[in-house]
DNA sequence: GTTTATGTTGATTGATGAGTCAATAAACTT
DNA sequence: AAGTTTATTGACTCATCAATCAACATAAAC
């Protein structure tokens, strides 16, 4: 059975089954062995590519930020202005990429994280830069000083309909909450459309 | 030593210790001996008392929701009119009894619990029903249908606002929080002064 | 002053789980 | 084909903790 080349994919899959499995129970009480089980193998070979149960955990919130990352690049690449771009980072930010369940689970689980992880805390700063600085290009041209509040605002919000949709049950609705953040957005705009 | 009617002032203690050992540590990874230790006493009494670490957290949960209630019962009584009483509840939710240090730190690892504990989930539920029945009941009179989706966007703005505050170290401010909050209601509203 | 209820703890138990290691096997190298 | 590197695991170690218990001490009740 052991072929080679095996050391991408079994990250890959254990990163994945990390996600899921911190989203399930919604808890970093999660062990090593069940995280390996998920990903089809035994825990000793997880500590083998990964060393330890940290080091999986900021995998993790790496991938994340990637796919939040891709994400909005590739909603940003469609969008045109800035009314338009601000659009688009709202829309990304509940996309089916980020917005899942489990990865929203996880994502609430990765804030506790961070309070005790030096290398977590900072993945989430780039994280949190990359949103303000995102908003902020789209609201600057459209009024101006106020922008910079009106960005911590919507940040905020957004955080907050992350946790709330972890703690209410059943399928996340996206597109629900990304037209109630791009509502307030039209309001704190100049009212049109 | 051992006195008689040691049991409400244990517990106090107990709930107390536990909110700022959640809070320094930044998880529930907190044991009960830790607990017992700061609040001046054994585990086993701490066992004694709650029975079970579950029950220690879950009373600080409530003694949280308590402090909360009672800051906006406090802030609501002196407040006249629907604008009012929206400032009350939104300098009530980052007065200075919800919104330290420790206790927002202690806040979101709750967050956490109550994905899976019914009981904690049960307890958070209602902190949102009340924070939004608040928002709801000074926003009505204001703006009529639009208070539902005001009132679900400000909720969640508030909430996270408590996340980032416990993210970024140092002494929270929450006249900063406040006054951004009611800048987005004010402007919500008819952007009155 | 003996019984009873309350307060208190040190020591122990039992479970759990992170990380290590030695051993096995298949694949590449020379 | 002998040697090396990569893949893989079961078994083990070692530490940590929640929960329990037996024991003791003080106060209240009778």
């Amino acid at each position: 059975m052991p072929k080679v080349g095996m050391e991408p994919i079994r990250r890959a899959a254990l990163v994945k089954a990390t996600i899921t499995e911190i989203g399930r129970t919604g808890s970093l009480d999660v062990t090593v062995s069940k995280i390996a089980k998920r990903a089809g193998m035994s825990s000793a070979l997880a500590h083998h590519y990964f060393g330890s149960k940290e080091q999986i955990f900021l995998a993790a919130m790496r991938h994340i930020l990637t796919l939040y990352g891709a994400e909005v690049r590739g909603a940003l690449a469609a969008a045109d202005g800035p009314e338009e771009r601000l659009r688009a980072v709202v829309r990304a930010s509940f996309g089916s990429g980020s917005f899942r369940r489990e990865v929203a689970g996880a994502w609430l689980n990765f804030y506790v994280l961070a309070q005790t992880q030096a290398e977590a805390r900072r993945l989430l700063s780039v994280y949190q830069r990359r949103l303000r600085s995102n908003l902020l290009h789209g609201l600057k041209p459209l009024i101006g000083e106020r922008a910079e509040v009106v960005a911590q605002g919507v940040g905020a919000m957004i955080d907050g309909l992350y946790i709330r949709e972890v703690l209410k049950g059943g399928t996340p609705d996206g597109a629900a909450a990304a037209s109630l953040v791009w509502g307030h957005l039209r309001r704190e705009m100049g009212l049109k459309a």
